[in-house]
DNA sequence: ATTGCTGAGTCTGTCAACCAGACTTAGCAT
DNA sequence: ATGCTAAGTCTGGTTGACAGACTCAGCAAT
């Protein structure tokens, strides 16, 4: 493979890092987990993944600041008006990065009973799957058949 | 919406608290982004991570015992024999999590500059991309077109 | 053989984050 | 008033992160 170019390269502004510097911390993927799973209550979330409240207080305000979830009143029968927690735009976007994960837990980290959890098309019924693919349409079945390039926000190093 | 089915289910073997469980630290989602960009030795990486040494040492420690790198010799001419990280077939099958932060970071973390780094297509040099589609064929845009079902290992509450 | 160099990794003290369990708060109901 | 409940905060102890200095192994030059 020689020396990778990528270290005449700064990683100061890569979009890993910053994706990482939202989301990068352990509760905050299963807080997002159980928002894609519809579950938007502090207690409920609290009891599913049983994580101290004052993290999932903390992560919960990091995760609004940061636009990906936003509070939305409620009100139960006979109860006082509260909030839930919903999944913005920005924070819908993030399906692609839970469902990568899910995926490679089913493949590597998930005993014999098969997976938890499965995805359907809405609209068909048929189970959903995340591929790379490139803009020719050929389908890529391993990291090997990519070659990562400079793109136009790449700074060399001092 | 309704309440969501998934409350009546345990969350303790889902795929992506498993996975979280491997690889959910702020750094390690750095050390493998180095990974897949060819950066294999500790130096390198503790550069262009700007990452505290002990923590980076831990870090490695831990995926190569969870079998995602493997410590492979190398010797540089006159330099003494030194090991070097690679990704294993687990470690490759991350492939998708990363692309995935990549392009979330890219819509929604990144300055005007542009991506830092682009992935191609090896066989035909077309720009790559991850996506979400069905096994009818269908290409599916948002998380919202995805009905989550119980799997063959779902379990029920007590 | 000693000395120095280098890359990889460890040790130490400090400081921030995490955690469990108890406490507080706001609004509704009795 | 009193109690109830969900959401959130406070407290003190424990664990993890961090920076900077240190160690260690092997090669090379003296």
């Amino acid at each position: 493979m020689g020396r990778p170019w990528i270290l005449d390269y700064d990683s100061a502004n890569c979009a890993i890092g910053a994706a990482v510097g939202i989301i990068g911390e352990r509760w905050t993927f299963l807080v997002l987990r159980e928002a894609f799973n519809g579950v938007r209550r502090f207690g409920d979330i609290q009891r599913r993944t049983a994580m101290p409240r004052q993290v999932l207080s903390d992560r919960l305000a990091r995760l609004v600041r940061e636009d990906l979830l936003r509070k939305v009143p409620y009100q139960d029968e006979g109860k006082r008006t509260r909030y839930e927690y919903r999944l913005s735009s920005k924070g819908l976007d993030l399906y692609p990065v839970l469902v990568a994960l899910m995926q490679w837990g089913n493949q590597h980290a998930v005993g014999p009973a098969g997976p938890q959890v499965q995805l359907q098309h809405r609209d068909c019924g048929e189970p959903v799957r995340l591929q790379l693919s490139c803009e020719a349409g050929h389908i890529l079945d391993s990291a090997r058949d990519v070659t990562p390039v400079p793109g136009p926000g790449a700074r060399k190093t001092a």
